[in-house]
RNA sequence: GGGGCCGUGGGGUAGCCUGGUAUAUCCUUUCGGCUUUGGGAGCCGGAGACCCGAGUUCAAAUCUCGGCGGCCCCA
């Protein structure tokens, strides 16, 4: 069970996810995984936190997963944008159905026909509300786990409505703002581009994607705030009676993040031995490992069991196991443990413990009684903290800024270009012949980039601003 | 959208070109036993596979066609 190097990023993660216990890829349904136990409870554990998040704001509700075909065909743009990609359900039984469903490929038109019902007049706005589903997509192009799914099994999306465009827009920025928090708090950094008009969310009014670098130097998009504006409203006819005694079409704004939150953590966090977790969503956070030698295994397994016990806030495991130490460091690092435990005789006697962080492995001895909560949720930031830094640093690693047309077609085959950009789109199609997609314009200028907001246009010399092209996912 | 490659125990593979020697190779995994334990131990014994369907043939893991599944390249 050995990993290939990180360098070799498309087989190391396929590896990976499989040794790591992550996903079970051999289900025999193209596009479709298995979530392993472990996965499993990764998921739960950065979901638990996106939870956390939008239950400040919005109330979690569930829609159905078919959506009749009348509903989903209604908005023209929308359904364009899905058409290729839809799964119909056409028969029950035998019986072909009147009405053909569809497995939702997302939930706008499963939910804006019920909205027409819930609102009825100003005091019913904002609606805020998520949900945390699986959505179903034909998926053409290669498929793989966690990144590219013909079922995506981990949806979390997010759907408002309000009074205006304005707090619509009030919103889009609040829902930035929640995940910023999210990838902050899973240690990955991210730029939060807008993306060309000619690439936005179809009905929507405009997008706003986060994206990240993947070790390759392929972007990864995250997640995506949509401004439907009262595009889908005048659609459904989703109508308030305003305090002026109108009625007026409501604005709405849509946001969602998929289990590539999870493809992003294991991806830029990892390393050649496996996973490298952030330590409030390791499945396993700590491991106690003793070292028994015959006739002393007492004293051993004692203060083992102590250190467990005085550790049961957390989630902690007591390998006791018949392997040798050295195969069990490095299973426990293959799972992305971020703490480490060894006690053997000589701790016993001295009442230490030798400590390992898994993204440092470096080791160092410390008296038991020193071992507190605190001490070791202070470890646990200290660790989020250098794996943000290593991340940011990889990222700017797979970063370049460009101010040659020319060159561009050769840096984009392994890295992510930043160029000035002006807004016209035969501008931006002169980019995208270099052999990158052109994700967009930084909307929030992250602290790790140096570069001028505004700059010429790299083609045609006008005004433009910051922007990202890049081979993306 | 266009093109190419591939499917052998749980994972990775040899054999396929040139059909028969075969009880299908080796590594890993897994189970039992002995032994060992401070960075992937060793020995003994056991378990486990030719993707599915059709065809050619006396005979198919091997050749042909179809299906399903996987991988890669180019747009």
């Amino acid at each position: 069970m050995t990993l290939p190097s990180k360098e070799e990023f498309s087989e190391w993660f396929h590896e990976l996810i499989q040794c790591a216990e992550i996903m079970d890829v051999r289900y025999p349904v193209k596009g479709l995984y298995v979530w392993f136990p472990f996965g499993f409870k990764l998921r739960q554990l950065v979901y638990a936190k996106l939870r956390e998040i939008m239950d400040r704001d919005h109330s979690e509700v569930y829609f159905p997963a078919l959506i009749p075909e009348q509903e989903l065909g209604k908005e023209g743009e929308h359904i364009r944008g899905f058409e290729d990609e839809v799964y119909w359900i056409t028969h029950g039984g035998l019986t072909p159905l009147d009405v053909k469903l569809a497995l939702r490929p997302t939930s706008e038109t499963a939910m804006y026909p019920m909205f027409k019902l819930w609102i009825r007049t100003h005091a019913d706005l904002p609606l805020k509300v998520y949900q945390i589903v699986n959505t179903f997509r034909y998926e053409t192009k290669h498929t793989r786990p966690l990144i590219r799914l013909r079922e995506i099994t981990s949806f979390k999306e997010a759907h408002t409505a309000h009074r205006n465009y304005e707090e619509a827009e009030e919103q889009v920025k609040k829902a930035v703002g929640y995940y910023k928090e999210f990838y902050d708090f899973l240690a990955i950094p991210y730029f939060i581009v807008r993306r060309p008009d000619w690439d936005k969310f179809p009905g929507a009014v405009y997008t706003i994607a986060f994206d990240t670098i993947m070790p390759d130097g392929r972007t990864l998009q995250i997640g995506t705030v949509h401004h439907l504006g009262d595009n889908f409203a005048k659609t459904f006819e989703i109508k308030y009676e305003a305090v002026d005694g109108n009625h007026y079409y409501v604005h709405q704004t849509c946001y969602g993040i998929s289990e590539r939150c999870i493809a992003s953590l294991i991806s830029i966090h990892g390393d050649d031995l496996g996973l490298v977790l952030p330590f409030e969503v390791a499945p396993i956070q700590i491991v106690v490992i003793p070292i028994l030698y015959k006739g002393k295994e007492e004293n051993v397994l004692e203060l083992c069991e102590e250190l467990v016990k005085k550790l049961g806030k957390f989630r902690v495991v007591l390998d006791k196991s018949e392997e040798r130490p050295g195969a069990k460091y490095y299973k426990w690092e293959l799972k992305g443990v971020p703490l480490r435990f060894e006690i053997g005789p000589r701790e016993a006697e001295k009442r230490e413990v030798v400590v390992s962080f898994r993204d440092e492995r470096k080791k160092f001895s410390i008296a038991v009684e020193e071992i507190n909560e605190g001490k070791i949720e202070r470890w646990a930031e200290e660790m989020r903290k250098r794996l943000r830094e290593k991340a940011i640093a990889s990222m700017l690693q797979k970063l370049k800024f460009s101010r040659n047309l020319e060159e561009i077609s050769d840096i984009v085959k392994s890295s992510v270009v930043m160029v000035h950009l002006c807004k016209d789109k035969s501008c931006g199609e002169e980019i995208e012949a270099k052999g990158g997609k052109l994700l967009g314009w930084i909307e929030e200028m992250p602290e790790f980039i140096e570069q001028s907001y505004e700059g010429s246009c790299v083609v045609c010399g006008r005004s433009g601003k910051l922007a990202l092209t890049a081979r993306s996912y």
